[in-house]
DNA sequence: TAAAAATGATAGTATTACTTTCAGCGAAAT
DNA sequence: ATTTCGCTGAAAGTAATACTATCATTTTTA
C-alpha cells in the first residue's frame, strides 16, 4: 500500500477509493511495480489482475482506465512532495536556505522510505520521471482539469511559488520558474539515464537547478534586458 | 507534404521513404492534422488511412507502427529547429545576439509558412508542444537511441550549446541548460494554453527563457554557492 | 514494353479496453 | 440467526486496435 501519508485526492481519479480496501491498495502498490517493469504504453488491468491474482473486472471497479490511475499515482506523488517540502521548509527563514531545501525534497524524491516495506519508492520515481507528463498531455486535459485531477500537481506548483517570490518580489515568471524546475528534475533524471547526450556528465540535478534559480531570481540588471541591436 | 527542406533523418525511423512517393507525402500532411485533430492516443493508421481514401496495409508499408511515425514527424521537427537556428545566426557575431536570436527561432516555431500551403505548420508545433516527449519517453528508448532514432534532437543541442558556451564558458551545465530552454519552451506553450497555472499570465516563453539563460551564464559568484548553514 | 515497384482489396489474428451478468462470501446490522 | 450489504470472482461478450498476409491491379521506370 501507498506510505502512511494519506491525502484527500480528488474524488473524480476513482470509482472506488482504492486506499479503503486490500485489493485497492494492493492494485496501488502493484501498478507502480508493474509501470515501472513494462511502462505505461504496455501496461493494462488484465496484466495487472494476474499478478494480483484478481480479475480485470475487479480492477475496473477502482478506475476508469489506466489513464486515471496513472493520474491518481501522480497525483499521490505530487501530494507526497508537496509534504515533503513543508516539512523541510519548516522553521527555516532564510529565503535563500527556504530555495534550497525545496531543491532537496523535489530532488531527493527518488530516496525510500524504510517504514513502508510493501511499497517500492523508487519505483515509484522512476514511474514518476518516465509517465508523469502523460498524465496531462492529452487530449482531455481540458476536461480533467476542470473536475480538478490535477489540483496536486497545481497546488505543489502554488506552495513553491512564495518560496521563489521571497528572494525576489519583483521577479515576473515565478510560475514559469517553478513548473520549469519540477520539469526539468524529471527530465533531467530521465536524460542522465538513457539520452545522456542532453545533460552533462555527473550533474548533480539540485545543484543546476538551484543555481538556475538563484541566478534567475538575482536578476541584476545585466542579465535582465534583451539585447537592443537590429533583428 | 512537408516544407521545401528535406533532411536526412535517419533510416530506421521509416520502412519505407515517405517523402519518396505521393501517398508518403499525403501520409505526412494528413498525420499532422489527424494527430492535431484526436491526438496521439486516439490516432490509428486505420482512421489516417480513410482520411486519405487509402488503406491501412498501405501505410504500415511507411512505419511500422504509429510510434515511429511520431518520432519521424518530430525528428523533422528538430531538423528544421535546427535549420531555423543555423539560418537566424548566420552572421551574428556577438554571443548575446547569438543566443536572442536562437530563442527566437525555437519560440517562433508556430509561424506559418507560406510557402508550403498543403502543411500546416501551427498544426505541427501544436503536436510537436502535446506529443514531443511520448516519442522518447517510452521502454524502447534506449533500443531506439542505440539506433539513431533521436539524432536530430541530440543534434539540435549539440549545436546550441556552443551557443551556451560562447556566453560562459566556465559554465558547468550548458548541455542541460540547452535542454531545460528547449523542453520548458514547449512546456510553456502548453501550460499557457490548458494548465495556465502553472505559467503565469502573459508571460512571453522567450522572454522568460532568455532571462533564464542570460542570468543563469552570467553567473555572479553570489549565485552560484549552496548555503553553508547545516542541513 | 517488360520488369519492378507501389497500391488496393480482402481477410485474418491476437490483444486491448472495456461492459455485463450473476453467483458466492464475509462482515455488519436487525 | 438471518437478512442484507459490499466486495470479489468467474465467465462471457463486444468493438476497436495493432498489426500481418496474400494476391490482383495499377503505376513507374528502365
Amino acid at each position: 500500500m501507498l506510505p502512511t501519508l494519506r491525502p484527500d485526492l480528488n474524488e473524480h481519479l476513482y470509482l472506488r477509493d482504492p486506499q479503503g480496501t486490500d485489493l485497492g491498495r494492493r492494485l496501488l502498490a502493484e501498478s507502480v511495480r508493474l509501470l515501472d517493469d513494462i511502462g505505461f504504453e504496455a501496461f493494462t488491468f488484465k496484466k495487472l489482475a494476474l499478478v494480483l491474482g484478481s480479475t480485470e473486472a475487479s480492477l475496473y471497479r477502482y478506475f476508469e482506465n489506466k489513464q486515471r490511475l496513472l493520474t491518481y499515482l501522480m497525483s499521490w506523488h505530487w501530494a507526497w512532495l508537496r509534504f515533503r517540502v513543508r516539512v523541510a521548509l519548516h522553521n527555516v527563514a532564510d529565503p535563500r536556505q527556504r530555495l534550497h531545501h525545496a531543491l532537496v525534497a523535489i530532488c531527493q524524491a527518488s530516496v525510500d522510505d524504510p517504514a513502508t516495506p510493501d511499497f517500492d519508492e523508487a519505483a515509484l520515481y522512476r514511474v514518476v520521471v518516465a509517465e508523469a507528463s502523460k498524465a496531462y498531455l492529452t487530449k482531455d486535459v481540458d476536461a480533467n482539469n476542470r473536475v480538478g485531477l490535477f489540483r496536486e500537481y497545481k497546488q505543489l506548483v502554488a506552495d513553491l511559488v512564495p518560496v521563489v517570490q521571497a528572494l525576489n518580489p519583483a521577479y515576473a515568471h515565478s510560475h514559469a520558474l517553478v513548473s520549469t524546475l519540477l520539469e526539468s528534475a524529471r527530465n533531467q533524471y530521465f536524460f542522465a539515464k538513457h539520452l545522456p547526450s542532453l545533460t552533462d556528465p555527473g550533474t548533480d540535478v539540485r545543484a543546476f537547478l538551484e543555481h538556475l534559480a538563484l541566478s534567475a531570481l538575482a536578476a541584476p540588471a545585466s542579465c535582465t534586458p534583451a539585447p537592443a541591436v537590429a533583428s
